[in-house]
DNA sequence: ATTCTAACA
DNA sequence: TGTTAGAA
C-alpha cells in the first residue's frame, strides 16, 4: 500500500509518516517511480510506535525496542523482551525525577502565592 | 489523483 | 507537525 492508504488506516499523517522513516521507525521499499511501498504489518508497526511514543519514549530509543512489541488483539502488551523492559525502567526513573523537579517548582510557587496573599499585618490585600 | 522533496508568513 | 511550492 502507499503513504495514502496507511495515513487513513492508521490515522497518522503522511508527513508524520514520512518523518517516522527518517528517525528509523518504518523502512517502507521504494517503487520505481518513488513511491513508498508499505507492508500490510505496518499498520500494527504504526500502533506500536504511537504506543510507545504515548509512553515518552524517543524515536531513538523507539528503533530499538520496536521489535518487543507484538498484537495481543487489541492492545499492545510488551512480551518479555529483556532489552525492552530494561528501557521503560529507564524512563520510569526519568519521569521520576521529572516529576520531584515540578513538585519542587510547585512548592516555590505555592509558598509565594500563600505569602502574597497573606500580608503581615492588616494591610489589605491589592485590586 | 497522488506522491516526492525541501523549506518556512 | 502543518502547510505549501514545484516537479514527476
Amino acid at each position: 500500500m502507499r503513504i495514502g492508504d496507511l495515513a487513513r488506516q492508521t490515522g497518522v499523517s503522511r508527513r508524520l509518516l514520512r518523518y517516522y522513516e527518517d528517525q528509523g521507525l518504518l523502512r517502507p521499499l521504494r517503487l520505481p517511480n518513488g513511491y513508498r511501498e508499505y507492508a500490510e504489518t505496518d499498520v500494527s508497526e504504526v500502533r506500536h510506535i504511537r504506543a510507545l511514543l504515548e509512553a515518552g519514549l524517543p524515536t531513538s530509543v523507539i528503533t530499538r525496542v520496536l521489535h518487543c512489541v507484538h498484537d495481543d488483539g487489541e492492545v499492545v502488551v510488551p512480551s518479555s523482551c529483556p532489552e525492552m523492559m530494561d528501557n521503560l525502567s529507564r524512563e520510569r526513573t526519568r519521569i521520576n525525577l521529572e516529576i520531584s523537579r515540578l513538585a519542587a517548582s510547585r512548592q516555590a510557587l505555592d509558598s509565594m502565592l500563600a505569602i502574597a496573599r497573606e500580608p503581615a499585618d492588616g494591610r489589605r490585600s491589592p485590586r
